[in-house]
DNA sequence: ACCCTAATCCCTC
DNA sequence: GAGGGATTAGGGT
């Protein structure tokens, strides 16, 4: 039911934990001057009270004269927040870790973000509105009607309208597709086969905001100093950030992308159109520390599984078990997402059995991306790389120079593989010759180029594979 | 127009 | 004070 309409249009000095508004003190004031416009002035001096004019931009407060234009008196809204898709991918692996926000590790993500805790904390509760939602959708549809565990089934997205779920699909255990959501996993992933192979977080750094926005908007739009959280916002909208030439992105969900090394991330050349998100033109807001952010990456829905009696992906020969490995009553091997899985642990990547989308080689153990699904379909490239020195952080599957390292005489990422067709999870290559425009790459491909390195080196630290 | 989601409102605990 | 449910609204396709 509707609810009657607060008083959103102008300034409430003061949330009521009631519906109906109460007579304020402040407001006892003679009729003549007993409306809302009178919140701009100071009461007592009568100047005007910049506070209750919107936009709010520090440092660029209205002049006087630009105050008829800005007399709007709507309620404040905190301009709108675009995260990054590193800020993301961040989030969403905290969010993995744990739904909740202890005090500590809300200062910790909002300064490592560079974000006001406000936005993390809202950031949390609508993500874990999002979660309930999604997992309640997940239940409606459920084939079999085991719910996913809470935490795989955060990243799981509900099929879109009109669209059935895959249950009864030819996909033989009944698992449905899953897709990512704005905060889903990336189509790259990288893996750190030794110990700091990123998943160690990185000291946290003194926040450069010194002012976190708060939920009191008093104190908020009072806040007189400068704060770079808006500045940035304000700014990066009224001009256009240096668009990184890639947009695909991400960074494991475990927190490769959190390593010692400082984040390692690995940009592929724009993906297919039909992979990117609508959102994937979003705009830098922040300056990242980090020389490479890059735009989340949305998986198409509907993803076929194709039938290989071939394939298994419980073989441990593609990977290690997880070391927090559980059943879930089909046998599926699942990892409920903890801290054990990082910091400074190994990051194990549970099997896929074959046809389970819920995870993958491809896939953070959250299980919401699976790279393999569809990209057959549209005919990605995939470039399985290594790298031998953890504290790179600028290479990238498109970064030729990184990735032969030409020229600077270490060696910092090989590629192992370079697919040039389609990959296919569950289709067997059609040819041998890479340079056969039907050659695809299967996961086996991946993963031999993945086993030959994983123990041979200690150097080789970074694993990673990107879609191009 | 529609979608996604950050931000807000209102309420409960 | 923090959480959830409902809702609004910004910004993208």
């Amino acid at each position: 039911m509707a609810q009657p309409p607060p008083d959103q249009n102008f300034y409430h000095p003061h949330p009521h934990p009631h519906a109906h508004p109460h007579p304020h003190p402040q407001l006892q004031l003679p009729p003549q001057f007993r409306n809302p416009f009178d919140l701009l002035f100071d009461e007592r001096t009568g100047a005007i009270n910049y506070n209750y004019i919107r936009p709010y931009i520090p440092n660029q407060l209205p002049k006087p004269d630009d105050l008829s234009d800005s007399l709007v008196m709507r309620r404040p809204r905190r301009t709108r927040t675009t995260f990054t898709s590193a800020q993301i991918a961040e989030l969403e692996q905290h969010f993995l870790q744990g739904r909740y926000l202890t005090s500590s590790r809300l200062a910790e993500l909002s300064a490592k973000l560079t974000l006001g805790t406000a936005q993390v904390k809202i950031w949390f509760k609508n993500r874990r509105r999002r979660h309930k939602i999604q997992s309640d959708q997940q239940k409606e549809f459920s084939c079999d009607g085991m719910p996913l565990s809470p935490s795989l089934s955060t990243t799981i997205k509900s099929e879109p309208q009109g669209s059935a779920s895959s249950c009864g699909s030819n996909n033989s255990n009944g698992s449905t597709s899953s897709s990512s959501s704005s905060g889903g996993p990336p189509s790259l992933q990288s893996l750190s086969i030794n110990g700091n192979g990123g998943s160690t977080p990185n000291p946290l750094t003194p926040s450069p905001t010194p002012t976190t926005p708060t939920t009191n908007l008093m104190d908020h739009y009072s806040e007189p100093a400068f704060n770079p959280y808006y500045y940035n916002n304000h700014h990066s909208t009224h001009h256009h950030h240096h668009q990184p030439p890639h947009h695909a992105t991400l960074t494991h969900p475990y927190g490769c992308s959190a390593g010692a090394t400082g984040g390692q991330y690995y940009p592929p050349p724009p993906p297919p159109s039909s992979l990117q998100h609508h959102h994937s033109q979003h705009q830098q807001q922040y300056h990242s520390p980090h020389p490479h952010q890059f735009q989340m990456e949305h998986k198409p829905h509907a993803a076929v599984i194709k039938e290989d009696p071939d394939y298994n992906f419980n073989n441990p020969y593609y990977m290690r078990m997880p070391p927090t490995a559980g059943s879930n009553p089909s046998g599926v091997t699942t990892v409920e997402p903890s801290s054990a899985m990082s910091p400074n642990s190994e990051v194990y990547e549970p099997l896929t059995p074959k046809n389970d989308d819920n995870s993958s080689l491809c896939n953070g153990a959250g299980g919401n991306v699976d790279v393999g699904d569809n990209l057959d379909e549209t005919k990605a490239k995939l470039r399985v790389i290594v790298s031998s020195n953890a504290n790179r952080t600028d290479d990238t599957c498109s970064n030729t120079n990184a990735i032969g390292n030409e020229g600077s005489g270490t060696p910092a990422i090989n590629i192992m593989e370079e697919c040039t067709g389609a990959f296919a999870k569950y289709q067997k290559m059609t040819t041998a010759d890479p340079n056969d425009p039907n050659y695809q790459c299967t996961m086996d491909t991946i993963m031999h180029a993945y086993n030959n390195h994983r123990n041979t080196s200690a150097n080789n630290q970074q694993f990673a594979y990107c879609f191009n």
